[in-house]
RNA sequence: GGCUCCAUCGUCUAAUGGUUAGGACACGGGCUUUUCAAGCCUGUAACGGGGGUUCGACUCCCCCUGGAGUCACCA
């Protein structure tokens, strides 16, 4: 069997964090056995709808580097095209076929039209609730002759199209979890057509799952509950089911469902935050999946060979943003010159093209745990903020010492050869040897010589200082710390 | 409240009847080191409770407890 995963994100302008797992989970599965990713849209929402959402959603999907077989894609132009031969892909295109397929469940006794007010279902759920009761459609419009919605339609009364939910039991195979059972006197009669003419999501999923061939629904643990209602229609229609696999929920730190409320939700704030692709791709991935034990960092490559439906965890997981930060300074520390140049530009306003600066960015990568950090940290390598001269002395040293030593490495510094000045490596054996062969000690050398450098206290080490800032800003920033001590 | 799902260190997780219950993040200590970071070594820390089944349960079954999700003309 070919397996065709999908994703049906309504577009709400972002992508949330647990869609992203979903996304990943439906790439494994579609990648590692040949088969295809399809990205759906389901906007059938009207009260809902975002200007630019769709473009955004395509956008971070373009961001994150995932593609995907069939569905809308964002043009070089901006303007949204569709590739695929089961489109249209997006669900407000897609409203005479759901209109097809509701007409053909009234015909067939399966569904019946409820003129209803939201009022009186109000009024309705708000007794059953006090009753202790759960709420449900009490099937009043079942009652309806076939001359009375006839009068009430011409009269233009609006009214809705509900499913008559059959009695009985309901299972399925859940691909994670094993058998899920329901009994159907729990199931309400869904509306699956809206007075405004839209399916709702219980049809439109159905349709659209079974007319683009899909074979494997992965979504979130939230839909479990109405998993029985699909099924249902699926009964109805006569169709073979997909195989459904609900992926445990992403929890907030108090172990709800992720919300807004309570923190980050959308991938796109993440990438805002100064975190690499791979990195979120990495950590969404193996939150609630473990590939082997004994490993935390995975290549795209390596997930898709290795993911396993049944491995997937039952249990929520929360987000631990602490092992994100450490994951993306993982790959920030693994990416190549050219690429982490490419990803720092951004985040700052400084020229990393400009040689001082991208060695500044090289220096300091080793540091940084995301993105956005290191503007502050290279900010000191464009300009030399101001500091106290009393930090340039080494605990075990005093001032005199300390200015000696800065005027004689200062001396040392000017006779060094450009060469030498090209390696971090050649510095340090460089300095290494004038301390040697000078009798001095390590720290009233290098102590003085990485702050006047550097202007603090912690900082990069004086080779990697001196390599950055080239020998002629080196000198000058040495010369300007003795002189501190004369004033 | 009904229905459904879930349950190993603080967090993410490994273990598929027999382990000193392993790894990662975070935290503590140490090494390295001029400082910071990194790296390396190392420590603290978990099977929710009760019954079964079994020679033997983290692993299988039941109950309890706890947590979560869901009960819309939102998806």
């Amino acid at each position: 069997m070919t397996v065709r995963t999908r994703i049906a994100p309504s577009p709400t302008g972002y992508m949330h964090i647990g869609t992203l797992r979903t996304v990943l989970f439906d790439y494994f599965l579609a990648r590692q056995g040949g088969g295809q990713f399809i990205l759906r849209v389901e906007d059938t929402d009207q009260a809902r709808l975002v200007d630019g959402a769709l473009e955004s959603l395509l956008g971070t999907f373009q961001k994150l580097g995932i593609d995907y077989d069939e569905g809308p894609v964002l043009q070089a132009d901006g303007s949204i095209a569709e590739k695929g031969d089961c489109g249209p892909y997006v669900q407000s295109a897609r409203l005479s076929l759901y209109k097809k397929y509701a007409d053909e469940l009234l015909a067939d006794g399966h569904a019946y039209i409820c003129f209803c007010t939201k009022e009186r279902l109000d009024e309705m759920r708000a007794a059953q609730t006090a009753a202790k009761q759960t709420p449900k459609y009490d099937r009043r419009c079942c009652a309806l002759t076939v001359d009375d919605i006839a009068s009430r339609r011409t009269n233009g009364e609006t009214y809705v199209v509900r499913m008559k939910i059959p009695e009985g039991k309901v299972a399925f195979d859940d691909a994670i979890r094993g058998r899920i059972a329901f009994d159907l006197s729990d199931v309400d009669d869904q509306v699956i057509i809206k007075s405004d003419g839209f399916a709702s999501y219980h049809l439109a999923v159905v349709v659209d799952d079974h007319l683009m061939r899909i074979s494997h629904v992965l979504r979130g643990e939230e839909w479990i509950s109405s998993t029985p209602k699909q099924i249902v229609l699926h009964e109805m229609f006569g169709w073979k089911m997909p195989v459904y696999a609900h992926v445990p929920l992403i929890l907030n730190p108090d172990k709800t469902k992720l919300s807004k409320r309570k923190g980050d939700v959308s991938v796109e704030s993440y990438l805002a935050k100064g975190y690499l692709p791979a990195a979120i791709l990495n950590f969404i991935a193996t939150l609630g999946f473990n590939p082997t034990a004994d490993r935390e960092v995975y290549t795209m490559d390596e997930l898709v060979a290795l993911f396993d439906l049944t491995k997937v965890n039952h249990g929520g997981a929360v987000m631990n943003i602490e092992k994100l930060d450490w994951m993306n300074q993982q790959y920030i520390t693994k990416l190549d010159k050219d690429a982490l140049l490419a990803a720092v530009t951004p985040f700052t306003t400084y020229d990393v093209t400009e040689p001082i600066m991208r060695r500044a960015v090289l220096v300091e990568r080793g540091r940084v745990s995301r993105l956005t950090e290191f503007t502050e940290r290279i900010a000191p390598y464009a300009e030399m903020p101001p500091y106290d001269a009393s930090i340039l002395i080494w605990k075990k040293s005093n001032a005199t010492d300390c200015q000696m030593q800065l005027s004689n490495i200062c001396n040392f510094v000017t006779t060094t050869s450009d060469e030498t000045f090209t390696q971090i490596a050649l510095l340090e054996t460089a300095i290494k040897a004038y301390i040697e062969s000078n009798g001095l000690q390590n720290g009233n050398v290098l102590w003085p010589l990485r702050v006047a450098l550097s202007s603090a206290e912690k900082s990069a080490s004086p080779y990697e200082l001196l390599w950055a800032l080239g020998k002629e800003e080196s000198i000058a920033r040495i010369t300007a710390a003795i002189t501190k001590f004369d004033a």
